[in-house]
DNA sequence: TTGTAGGCGTTATCAG
DNA sequence: CTGATAACGCCTACAA
């Protein structure tokens, strides 16, 4: 008994030569009606499947693509890889998930790995890799391999972006709040990224644009983390700021604000308002549940693999997609 | 300018023959020192990589596994995902996702996927798999690579798993609940698998076994999620049954059931005691904190791996493996 | 210890 | 429209 099927095998059945197999098991026009059929009936008989890595060898490429992010824990992170590695599928697509944990080196490694299986392109989700990939998309051994940036931007050939509009989302949060009467707000930034730094930015210029107060005891760092959302509570009230309203860069961290602020003896959202940021589960599980903006992850998950098919299908298409996020308003503001 | 260096390029540069640059890329021992050291440079000089793709023609396999979810975006898929894939880049794997929605067609069409693609071996998550992988795994074009299920056992040839101790997580839950004094115990079951089925048995088993009352109003039915929580809970008020007590099949479930007994006016856990399962990062957020069960998802994704790489590398080993939960315990009871 | 040469399963380039 | 046949890059008998 033969171990696997291969086009000899169909060829020999369809009684015609493996040229004409492969004709139209690509689709190729140039085969008549009648050997198209009697090869497909041999392909049925034999319930024969090409060997998608010996197509690649002559390729120089699978239908695969990588897919790059920190951690896959991160319900967010998480989230747009699935809506990715859906829509791949969907369209014929393998995804090799890499988890890289967000060092450098890491990075390097994984890229080799994908750039030697023949992936045919590489999505990376988050702004992370902003800083963390920028000199090894340089190196000519990516160069050939088309990029595409969930949350980032980098100024470099064959590189593309999906990017969510996060001065937008801060904006509906700081006019949200300030329509509820709020001007004392801070904002908790919580990740050291190139998203993070975005969003920290855009909350200056909207409390400045409004006028709100702004100075040195407005914005507070912390890590992305219920007990960072607690260390930075106790921060912010050692620091003996004035604040009725806090705006924290992620739900988990919103939540351990919460939490703290809840057990200092602050009743939610009457003393102090609070919104969070990435819609994730955890915000519904609050009580008070968040407000929160949702930033879109099916859809930038989508779109970062449309994005992808277009180019490897060589058409035209535009450097950068911006989503626009969207404020939902919970109980606790 | 090449496009591309192979391993011709690499034995010219060696003066060598590609036969003995294969050898030490293989770490074959047959190959003189001098020569390996002629050829590591040239390897070096070159910044060669061997073509994943071209190696898997001639083994008829890469060195790829495919990891199978039904949706990665539940928190526990994805900590096991996470946690497997990290495990097999370090053994030099790479992982290829599938979110397979759990439609048997789906898991058809992503097996022959992998297959195609020359995987050496498919991990499967959730005990999802029992019901839906059942017939596909006996057909023979599968029959060659090896499975690991996490969560699930099926009888099959070259199928080996990596369990949870589903009884003892639910016994831990019920000795916890009486030792807090309480009898009235409701179980909600939030899932048609096979774990789901597991957890209910061993829940009736348990409170049979501590004499603890058990009818036909003790365990109730719904669908994983905030919203299960919360209709489960209107169909327990609405049964009049007595209770002071509740274990749920998961903390979304039981976060949306703590919501809805606290809209109900009941206190917990001084009313009513909830426990959760799984230890996801919800079961932090609510208040009060969920007490919990962990299953581990992190032991469970290594071992799954672990157990994969000595099936690739021929040794003996187990078909079974037992991991076993602990109870978290927190707030809610 | 090393080299030669055939084969892995496709696709693509020629002729016919 | 169809069929030979040469790649694709690597591994592995078999010879030397």
């Amino acid at each position: 008994m033969k171990m696997k099927i291969n086009i000899y095998d169909v060829a020999r059945i369809a009684n015609v030569s493996t040229a004409t197999v492969s004709r139209v098991l690509n689709n190729k026009s140039n085969v008549s009606p009648e050997t198209r059929h009697k090869v497909q009936e041999a392909i049925k008989k034999l319930n024969y499947r090409p060997s998608a890595i010996a197509r690649g060898l002559v390729l120089k490429h699978t239908k695969t693509v990588g897919i790059l992010a920190t951690d896959i824990t991160s319900p967010n992170y998480a989230r747009t890889a699935c809506a990715m590695e859906r829509e791949l599928f969907h369209i014929g697509y393998n995804a090799i998930l890499c988890n890289t944990g967000g060092s450098i080196e890491n990075n390097k490694a994984y890229l080799q790995m994908l750039v030697n299986q023949g992936v045919c392109g590489i999505i990376c989700i988050g702004s992370v890799f902003k800083n963390t990939l920028q000199e090894t998309l340089m190196l000519s051994e990516f160069s050939h391999i088309p990029f595409v940036l969930s949350h980032c931007q980098i100024p470099a050939d064959n590189t593309y972006s999906v990017v969510i509009n996060e001065k937008h989302g801060i904006r509906l949060c700081v006019e949200h709040l300030l329509e509820k009467g709020h001007r004392d707000i801070l904002y908790v930034k919580d990740a050291d990224t190139y998203s993070g730094e975005r969003k920290k930015s855009a909350f200056r210029e909207n409390m400045a644009r409004l006028d709100l107060p702004i100075n040195d005891k407005t914005i507070f760092n912390t890590y992305r983390s219920f007990e960072g959302g607690i260390a930075v509570v106790k921060d912010i009230l050692a620091s003996g700021t004035k604040f009725s309203a806090i705006i924290f860069g992620d739900d988990i961290t919103a939540a351990g604000g919460l939490f703290a602020l809840k057990k200092a003896g602050y009743k939610i959202p009457e003393d102090v308002a609070i919104i969070g940021y990435n819609n994730s589960p955890a915000s519904i599980c609050c009580d008070p549940q968040l407000t929160t903006v949702d930033n879109k992850t099916d859809i930038m998950g989508n779109l970062s693999v449309k994005l992808l098919q277009t180019v490897l299908e060589k058409k035209e298409t535009t450097r950068l997609l911006t989503v626009t996020p969207e404020l939902v308003i919970r109980e606790s503001t």
